[in-house]
DNA sequence: AGATACAGGACCGTTTTAGTACAGTTTGTG
DNA sequence: CACAAACTGTACTAAAACGGTCCTGTATCT
């Protein structure tokens, strides 16, 4: 769920390996060392350099480095500055004039900005410091609980046992696969 | 940024509009209520059934309920019935092998899994019931925030004065368009 | 038996994404 | 000064995902 697109993961392994050497670093080096194409690389990193998280240099011995301690950096500046600042859902970037009469959807769409602002909090909480230093926790299975508890619901939903087909999808999708 | 299908969208939406009602609806009524094409209504429903946050009663006054307690059920389920588990990175997907050797890359993979774990947290906090109850708070504006912290960050960055040519963004991307 | 309604795919046009390419500009160096 | 090294900006393309529709099958109620 929630797919963050491949720029963006780009934008935080390239920021990550800027936050690790204070001298500016070129394209072709962090490209190298990271495995990202290297016009890939430059394409993302101009977009980091246009909102200013990382800064640039021109010319012979140029290269890129962070505008700011790692620490000082929240990963959601690196997504905002690939993804741009789009909210989760649609009709609430533009006007949101004309299909949002249905006063049922968007007493909804008003709460999912509650659910955005849960998000961009976690994101802004986060620093390229946090991402530098790799702590692989082990309480990550944590996440696919949500599918267990739809199962137990299954047990207790509305009373009169009618058909219930909705509990034939045993396993084909077991592939969880957050532990990563 | 963290674009939210619109699938989830209509999702949510057909999900809290079963939430304020207790007996099963058609994908006729509730298409027709919340202004979603039926077929696509159709294809939403099939989904959150097979995941079980929805139960599905076949044949003539069939229809859909939900399959718990409004407040019992997280929008984590909901967005997670129509994206799938899939995590935010690729590459935590699939095995993993072969493309990612980089360990400079994968050390940042590692902690986008605390990312992940952060995000669905939150969406596992809100839950159906926080939906159906409207409140547009007002200090959603607090987004916004990340995008000036850019630039204060320009006054203070690399000492060396060199270019900076990072500058010249001045608001040509003030459209941040989040009080929706 | 017939009408109602969900289940499960197949299908298709459009949009987005990922990646590439190229001409231009800035800056250090010989 | 000339050249090379690097970034800047824009345009382009192939592939994948997304949004949406439709059709056939099956279950259930009357």
């Amino acid at each position: 769920m929630l797919r963050i697109s491949k720029m963006t993961d780009y934008a935080v392994v390239l920021a990550t390996h800027l936050a690790v050497s204070d001298t500016p670093r070129t394209v072709r080096d962090l490209a190298g060392e990271s495995g990202i194409p290297q016009p890939t690389a430059s394409k993302v990193l101009k977009l980091l350099a246009k909102s200013g998280v990382v800064t640039s240099f021109r010319g012979a011995r140029g290269g890129y480095s962070l505008s700011g301690r790692p620490a000082n950096i929240p990963v959601l500046d690196v997504v905002c500055a690939i993804e741009g600042p789009v909210a989760v859902t649609e009709c609430s970037s533009e006007e949101a004039s004309g299909s949002c009469e249905y006063e049922g959807s968007c007493e909804v769409q008003a709460n999912w900005q509650k659910i955005n602002v849960a998000i961009q909090a976690a994101l802004h909480r986060i620093t390229l410091a946090d991402m530098v230093r790799a702590e692989p926790s082990a309480e990550l299975v944590v996440l696919s609980r949500s599918r267990q508890d739809a199962l137990e619901r299954q047990q207790i939903a509305v009373p009169t046992a009618r058909t219930q087909e909705a509990t034939d999808n045993d396993d084909h999708r077991a592939d969880q696969r957050i532990s990563g």
